[in-house]
RNA sequence: GGCGCUAUCGUCUAGGGGUUAGGACGUGAGAUUCUCAAUCUUAAAACCCGGGUUCGAUUCCCGGUAGCGCUACCA
């Protein structure tokens, strides 16, 4: 059985990246995994930063790291840097290689392996440096002859490695399959697979939640465990994002898709783009998609957990997931008037837009059910904060069925005259404008468009009487009259 | 190449020895409406292939195929 009951004591899981670019959305949903883990069984949540690869690990992408979690609004209780626990990594490499356990590796670097090759089992090790006496390996090691400490993999036992995995179940490996991996380079600075289960083991990390691309690595990390002289902890693995044609989702191959950034700025909103991703390879079984977060923690499980790879489905013209944006959409509307208004506002603000609070306020009520992304908030409702609306095609005043250019502005100018003494209200528009298209003998939707065209610059708009109300009558008899001219 | 994992509509998934194989997104049609959106109705759309086990397999087993992962002194 998959660890449904998680031990008596409380779990404590780790989200561990490396620091070498921007949070990518696969680690972002490992990230939101763990730590539904955590708040679902009342654990602990740590973070650790694997900065072990000095080349490539940078400042920057630690703060980017924080900036994408922090969007998140998801928190942790403990936090780590690897990098800062070196010491701990050379004690413990070196207690295995006293234990016999792991071997000195003389070969240079890049010289093995080289052809990938060959005889059956001739990649398990580099050959000759297994069966080093302990004598030549110390001589050649106080020499200062540089080396990489090898784990020594039992060979010809028949030693089977296994573990329950809590989401793929029963795994099991030969050891004979397993190469003799290294645990320190030849520089001295610990490999990940050493870094990262001496942390865990040190940090009593009593669940392991990591991506589907380490199951094979498991064995290994069993064997550090091991040999480590701890119990080693439960393991589950996510089944990983992929790009349409299959391939695992990466930076270089897809760009800023796979960058939570990209999802922030273009209006996602936090809660919706992690029930997006929680959906990626995990069911609550119930037929239920719109989700809140705290309906997620009760609902998680490892068991919910899917084995198959998962499809972001985003193409050329689109970035985002359907799905993604039809939850984003779910989630916009789900929210009060009062703080979407206040999440749309630094859109405006970065379009250049002067919105005032009090108008977003009463706009964000009309676009709210027309936009999939707070990014779109802007071209929805443009019109209502520009003094001068952007041009438009006049031909658009007329109604596409059964009007001409004279019957739009015949409709212009009696609405001119109604709308200088009507009350500007939903209502009294209402009632006024209805009226009007009937003194004209005029349908409501043939009336209706050449006004909407005029007012907002564009057939399709929020609900005309609303729309007028915010615009106040100034801005409408200014703009219906400047209809009236490009009618002429 | 070796080893490991996976396989249900286009996509995300539910299900599981006997079902009309369910839901959602997206798509088509229609309804409603002052346009758009939303909403409602409706349609098309799937068990990778081959063997076995069985009265009966999409479901269990084996093989194949395909995809993915690991196979670094990257993480």
């Amino acid at each position: 059985m998959p660890d449904s009951t998680p031990s008596q004591k409380t779990p404590r899981v780790r989200f561990a990246p490396s620091p070498t670019g921007y949070l990518h959305v696969g680690s972002a949903r490992t990230f939101i995994f763990n730590w539904l883990y955590a708040r679902r069984y009342r654990g602990t949540m740590v973070l650790r930063l694997d900065d072990t690869d000095v080349e490539r690990n940078s400042e920057a992408s630690v703060q980017s790291i924080f900036e994408g979690l922090r969007w998140l609004d998801l928190d942790w209780d403990e936090e780590y840097k690897q990098s800062e626990r070196l010491a701990l990594h050379r004690q413990q490499a070196e207690a295995i290689f006293a234990k016999g356990l792991a071997y000195r590796d003389f070969t240079p670097a890049h010289a093995a392996g080289e052809e990938q090759s060959s005889a059956q089992g001739a990649w398990l090790f580099n050959p000759g440096m297994r069966e080093l006496s302990r004598e030549e390996s110390d001589r050649r090691a106080a020499a200062g002859e540089p080396f990489a400490l090898r784990y020594r993999v039992p060979r010809g036992q028949d030693q089977s490695l296994r573990f329950v995995d809590g989401v793929y179940g029963e795994q099991s490996k030969l050891a004979d399959e397993v190469e003799d991996f290294a645990l320190l380079r030849s520089d001295g600075m610990p490999t990940y697979h050493l870094a990262s289960c001496v942390d865990d083991a040190d940090l009593a990390i009593s669940h392991i939640i990591r991506g589907q691309d380490h199951l094979t690595n498991t064995f290994k990390h069993l064997l550090i465990f091991e040999a480590l002289g701890m119990e080693p902890p439960q393991f589950a693995h996510l089944p990983l994002l992929v790009a349409p044609d299959g391939a695992k989702l990466s930076k270089r191959k897809h760009g800023p898709v796979v960058s939570v950034t990209t999802y922030r700025d273009a209006g996602f909103l936090p809660q919706a783009f992690i029930n997006f991703l929680c959906l990626l390879g995990w069911s609550p079984k119930n037929d239920r998609e719109f989700l809140t977060i705290d309906e997620i923690v009760t609902a998680f499980t490892l068991e919910g957990v899917n084995r198959a790879n998962a499809v972001v489905n985003f193409t050329e013209d689109d970035p985002f997931d359907p799905k993604a944006l039809w939850l984003n959409a779910e989630h916009i509307r789900a929210l009060p008037v009062a703080e979407l208004t206040s999440l749309l506002q630094p859109f405006f603000a970065a379009a250049g837009l002067e919105a005032t609070p009090e108008k977003l306020l009463a706009v964000t009520p009309l676009i709210r059910e027309r936009i999939k992304l707070l990014g779109e908030a802007v071209s929805a409702a443009d019109f209502f904060f520009v003094k001068e609306l952007a041009p438009y095609d006049p031909t658009e005043l007329v109604p596409q069925k059964g009007g001409d250019a004279a019957m739009a502005r015949r409709v212009l100018q009696h609405a001119l005259e109604v709308l200088a003494t009507v009350s500007f209200d939903h209502d009294s528009l209402e009632q006024a404008l209805r009226a009007a298209a009937s003194h004209l003998g005029l349908k409501a939707g043939q009336a209706f468009q050449p006004i909407r065209v005029a007012v907002c610059g564009r057939k399709n708009a929020p609900p005309l009487f609303e729309t007028m109300a915010v615009l106040g009558r100034e801005v409408c008899l200014t703009r219906i009259g400047q209809a009236v001219q490009f009618l002429a």
